[in-house]
DNA sequence: CGTATATCTATCCACTGTCAAGATACAAGT
DNA sequence: ACTTGTATCTTGACAGTGGATAGATATACG
């Protein structure tokens, strides 16, 4: 989706630290992270199956790498989200929350990868600073909204549990819905989180 | 932790089958899903690797098998809850959530099998029926109580937000509570997804 | 006593991760 | 321009692990 790069040299692939992230993607997106191989995604690259090593040490290296560059989209999702919306705390936060229900739509395989498998390595300081930005994120926008600690957990599960029963497949009564019904629902549900 | 059965009789175990499924359990906890193998559930139950092939036909067999038993205890813990509970539907409800929430952390391990991997077979038709009966529990109890299909999502998306979120270690805000102000908020939570 | 069923042993094959050794590109320094 | 060095990538081989299957063997049951 964004390489159109020098075409082909075989050797010195260029930037194939970032191509190996994208293949890691998509190969999570088609075989599920339990059948996630190195070799696989050296393959899909087109590149030779010891070449990844000499950017990420294991296959749990390469996951957590992206685990972290989702949970930097995963922000970037929600902040666009909220530039586009009302500047009032309420609105900020509904934004938010239709963000982060669309970043699970739109690559469900990360979304999995971040919050349903035990894979990434949660100490890895890089992972750990990204995915600490988000719980910040999200614990401010609701203390601005007037929220305390239990406002925080409600609108955190409302929303997380949307996006992954939806991930998975179930909750066909709002799958079924167009997206901006979607979304109309996502903050109705919010906004009943929050209410005392 | 339930076979007193004649204790050892190499040949014919007498119940291999519930064994297996035991065994299986165990080793998802332990290593989790993606590292799941069925010749390492053989060895903890005692047995030659090829002895399951009898009563499963693969892995993903006997992982939908278990996750079928998981539905089947899923229901059962949250109708336990209910019938400790007040009958009037809104308790009857509330009881059903922390239940939902109960199972999560009592079975980390078959709650990750049952929603956030995709390696049991929806499509076979014991695991279908046993998850529908759980998707029609719910639903019956949010319609007893008033609700239609928005406040179905709400109930079971924030439930389910945070029995997912618990298990994988976040929450950290929950997480620390005791066990009765955990359900207290679960409890306040889900009633507050429910009010229009 | 004979037959079906459950289990074991023994192989086979595919796949993975890792390592070592060689090839290629690129960047400096001389 | 030539050498030297280093990071990148390739090829090939190895050991471990897992799933599948076939045939032998023990047990249960009629």
């Amino acid at each position: 989706m964004a390489q159109p790069d020098p075409p082909k040299s075989p050797y010195h692939h260029g930037d194939l630290y970032a191509a190996l992230l994208i293949a890691a993607e998509a190969e999570l997106g088609e075989r599920g992270v339990e059948a996630f191989s190195l070799r696989q995604v050296a393959r899909r690259a087109g590149v030779s199956h010891a070449a990844p090593a000499h950017h990420f040490r294991d296959a749990n290296g390469l996951l957590t790498a992206l685990a972290a560059e989702g949970f930097r989209r995963f922000l970037e999702t929600q902040r666009q989200k909220e530039l586009a919306a009302k500047p009032d705390p309420e609105s900020q936060l509904m934004a938010s929350g239709v963000g982060y229900v669309e970043f699970a739509m739109t690559r469900p395989a990360l979304f999995r990868l971040m919050f349903g498998s035990g894979r990434p390595d949660y100490s890895h300081p890089d992972l750990r600073a990204a995915a600490d930005a988000a719980y910040q994120h999200l614990t401010q926008l609701v203390t601005l909204n007037g929220g305390a600690e239990l406002e925080i957990a409600a609108a955190w599960s409302v929303v997380h549990g949307v996006a992954d029963l939806m991930v998975a497949g179930r909750l066909r009564g709002l799958k079924n819905l167009s997206t901006e019904d979607r979304d109309r629902a996502v903050t109705t549900m919010l906004a009943r989180s929050q209410r005392a």
